[in-house]
DNA sequence: AAAAGTACTTTGAATTTCAAAGTATAATTA
DNA sequence: TAATTATACTTTGAAATTCAAAGTACTTTT
């Protein structure tokens, strides 16, 4: 096989996805807001790409509440470590010839 | 500032385009045929990659003949090239945490 | 009690992605 | 030599994605 991108998973192409997985990794757990912050992301936005990874068992999503006010977490499942680790090395193997 | 992805060029976000812009660092020319193999990507999808890239004037496109068949050849421009630099930087810098 | 803020979700328009079909010529096979 | 297949792209437009504005449902401040 000749492909050389053939391990970069397309879900993480877009730097906000990407973001999200970086900081999901090293942080157990992130919210809403941390993220928005991070990202600089519009909320729809934020919404929009959280979903996907959710959709991809990426990521968990727990709703709750802090105090009386609502709290999504988000935190990166098992299958989601392991797929952006195969990304990243996916990436150096690239990037490095 | 927070953006942990400010520097992350939306240019490149795309696996397409990170492999054509990876593949043009280290080969001074590259050939539609050799693109389209190495990044097993269709042909319309491959022209409009390289198409975004060469309206951010990150790559310069050459169209010529070899022998009697036409051939497009595209390379890496100076402000592509540092663009990509700072790019690898960005992403390097976000996942070592 | 009204106004402003927080924490999201919904919506749909704009942009991007993609492959199928098209164009034009070259090479092969019958 | 005529027909078929292959090469090297370009054009097209449907489908998917991206994005921010507006909406919802509270909470907090004035």
């Amino acid at each position: 096989m000749k492909n050389i991108i053939h391990n970069i998973n397309k879900a993480f192409d877009h730097r906000i996805r990407l973001g999200i997985m970086s900081i999901l990794v090293v942080n157990e757990f992130a919210d809403f807001k941390m993220l928005k912050e991070l990202l600089g992301a519009t909320d729809g936005n934020l919404a929009s790409h959280t979903k996907a990874l959710e959709k991809e068992d990426y990521i968990l999503v727990e709703k709750s509440f802090i105090g009386r006010k609502p709290n999504t977490r988000y935190s990166a499942t098992k299958k989601g470590r392991e797929a952006f680790k195969k990304h990243v090395e996916a990436i150096e193997k690239l990037l490095k010839q």
